[in-house]
Order: structure tokens, then sequence, then C-alpha cells
DNA sequence: TGTACATCAGTGAACGCGCGTTCACTGATGTAC
DNA sequence: TGTACATCAGTGAACGCGCGTTCACTGATGTAC
């Protein structure tokens, strides 16, 4: 039951954005609105729900991604990763919106949704770290001052023992990513590219080099 | 007078982000919701008003950064600019969320938005074009195929002669760019990087070194 | 096997609210003679 | 200089609508003895 307001839950956000109405919700379920009462707390708890769906699922897509690939092939890891949270993106546009557009207007995330946020950049991470660890990505040891502090403080959660030069270079690859996405799913492409695929490719491929992948 | 509703209406979208309110707008004017309707059709009209002067904004602001630097220096000029964007955006996030996050629910946008929006991209490829006309950057020739078709096209509509090659390097630092503000306004980086000047900079030089700058 | 009772999913009316848009209007300001 | 008229910014009431949330309730299902 849970399940089934969800999805139509998901389909709503298609077409109305973050403007979820739970009435519309209801209504779609043939149920009168103070029944969703009993399965969520307020429009905010099903919002979070939805979110924290969402977060987990584009960390699936990652996961199977990168579970494609041979595990030495760290240029293929994160080519097959990338092209799969994309492909994700482009089947769930709404809900990859709802985590990675603008912030909801009046919506305050709770905690439960950070921890889900951060799994698929856990998929990331895990392919530069395992680069690092066969040698096939080198610590270039330039980052320096407070920005080298809050790579140590962010290294030392997610993926211990790697150099913070490696960490930049890769949060560069996954802003890249999440930008590349955004840009053509919020319709920048428009009328501009259209071989989208290969436009993509192309992008994760330099950014590949400049991680030195 | 329309100056004025325009101003109000920003104020709005800090806080209810696109769902703008009319009503709302007028309350705050010290007027009669119907009396709005003398100065603009509807509501939409008003949106699209607000995302025209906002690309417009953005492209002023891009255009005085890019100003501030030597002109044979393109490194610096890309960096000025982009840092000149980033301040934009960081000062004005809503308006900077109506044009580059997630598309507005129902909002439809008419053809001279998409004219607003160009001039942000034209400042960002004279760079390159200049860099390229200069010699600084080289033409790779590596592009073929649908792929090349639309670049070509995009080419010749804002920067004749300039080589395709060139063209998609500097469309991967414009979506880089367009990335990394949207990563830290959307609160991707929140509890994680809080150096975010160092951060951004270190992207924007990054992304030169993966151009050719 | 049959009765009494508890559980609980879903109902329906109501609350107070805000919204975009329309329409006939008022009343001040400016213009023409 | 004074009157008649047009312009037009802003009013106020009304339209029909949708929203989130509450509350007392019904009635089917399952459980215990």
């Amino acid at each position: 039951m849970i399940h089934e307001i969800k999805a139509i839950a998901r389909r709503h956000l298609e077409t109305d954005g973050a403007n979820l109405s739970l009435r519309a919700v209801a209504r779609d379920m043939g149920m009168v609105s103070s029944a969703l009462y009993r399965y969520f707390a307020s429009r905010d708890d099903l919002l979070t729900a939805l979110i924290v769906a969402a977060y987990n699922k584009v960390a699936d897509a990652a996961v199977a991604g990168d579970a494609s690939a041979p595990r030495a092939e760290f240029r293929s890891r994160w080519l097959a990763t990338s092209r799969a949270i994309r492909a994700w993106a482009l089947a769930n546009p709404a809900e990859y919106a709802l985590i990675y557009g603008s912030p909801v207007p009046g919506y305050q995330a709770p905690a439960d949704t950070t921890i889900a946020a951060t799994r698929t950049a856990e998929v990331l991470i895990g392919i530069f770290a395992d680069g690092y660890t066969a040698g096939a990505l080198v610590d270039t040891g330039d980052v320096s001052g407070p920005l080298r502090e809050d790579l140590v403080r962010a290294r030392d959660a997610i993926a211990p023992g790697l150099p913070e030069s490696i960490l930049m270079r890769g949060m560069i690859g996954w802003i890249h990513l999440f930008g590349a996405i955004s840009f053509e799913l919020f319709g920048q492409l428009n009328n501009v590219i259209d071989a989208r695929d290969d436009f993509f490719d192309r992008q994760m491929h330099a950014v590949a080099d400049l991680i030195g992948l």
C-alpha cells in the first residue's frame, strides 16, 4: 500500500514537479485524501520517502553500472557507472530533479536523506580508490590549506587512505557528471545538441582524461 | 512600476521558489491583486519577465568578468568570467535556480527567453574563439558523426570559424561551470566542503587545463 | 461451531486557507477648447 | 481662466478552484474463548 502510494506520487512528480499534492495522489488511488494519513504523517513525510527512495535508486543504478565493468579497468568502470546514472536520470527525470534539482521550497531535508545521498558518491570514489591502490592514479599532493582539511574530513569518512588530491579530482568528476546530466535534463541542450549519447560519452572521456583514469 | 513589481517578485522567489504568487506580490506592493493585470497579462508573463531579466543579468556579470582580465590572457579571462558568474549566482540564488534549476512545472518558456539565454554562452565561447585565433588553442579535429553536425550548426550561429573540437571543449567548460555552481547552490556540498571559493577555483583551473587554455 | 469483541483501513464532512483571473467601478489626473 | 471630457491606475467583490489537515465515524476482517 505504501508502495502503491509512492508509485502514484512519483507519477505526479512528472507533471507537477515538487508541487506534489496529497489530494491528487489520493484521488488517483480512488481514496479520500484523509486516508493517506494512515500511511504518511504529512505531505513532507511522503516527500521525504520519495527522496530517500530516489537516492537509493540512483545509487543502485551506479552500483550496477560499476559492477558491469572489469574490476581493474578503471576508465571502463567510470564510463559504465556514469552512463548508468545518466540512463536512470533520463528514465526518471522527475525523481532526478527532486534530488539534484533546485531545492523544494519550504521543505527541510531530514538527516535520513543525506545518508542515502552519499551512497552514489561512494561508488564513484570507490573507483578512484581502487585505481589508486592499483597504482593507476597518482597522488599529485597539490592540495593545501582549509580545502585540504575539508577533503581530509570527507576522505576519512568515506575512503580512508585515499590521498586528498585524488579525492579532489574525483569530486571534479562527480560534479561534472552531475552537471552534464542536469544540463541535458533541464533543457539547456534543447535546439543545440541532438546527438546526446555521443555528447555525453565524450564529456565523460574528457573528464577521465582530466582525472588521469 | 513594472520595475518595482519585478523587484518584489524577485524577493518572493527567494522563499517560494518558482511557486510565485501574484497575490502575494500584490500584497507586498500594498495593492489589490487585480491591479497587477495592468502590468502583466498573467502570472506566466511575470515569470517570463523575471526569467529574461535573470538571463540578462547573469550575462552582464559574465561580460563584466571577462572585461576585467587582459584580452590576451585567456586563462585569466576564463577564471574571471566563471568567478563573476558564480558570484552573481551566490548573490541571487533564486534567480539562478529559476533559469538553471529544475524546470518550473507547467511553465512553457517562450522564445524570447532562449535568446537571452545564449548571451552568457557567447561570452564564454568568445574567450575560446579568441584563444584559437591567437594560436593558444589548437584544433584537435577529433569530432565526427552526428555530433559534429550539431556542433557545426551551433558554431555557425554563434562563432563562425571556430573548429568544432574547440567548441566541444568550450561546452565542456561551460557545463562544468554550471555544474559546479548548481552543486554548490543546491546544497550538495553542505557538510562536505566549506572552503568553497578555493574549491571552485581549483575546479576552474582543472577545467582550463582540460580545455588547453 | 458460534458469539463477543478488538483492530484498523478507509470515509465524509468540515476547518481555514490561498490561488489566478474577470469585471464593473471609482476617482484622480491630464487635455482640449 | 474655467469647464467638459477622456484617460487610466487602482479597487473590491466575486468566480471557481485546489490545498493540507482534523475528527468522529463506519464497517469489514480477524481473534479469543
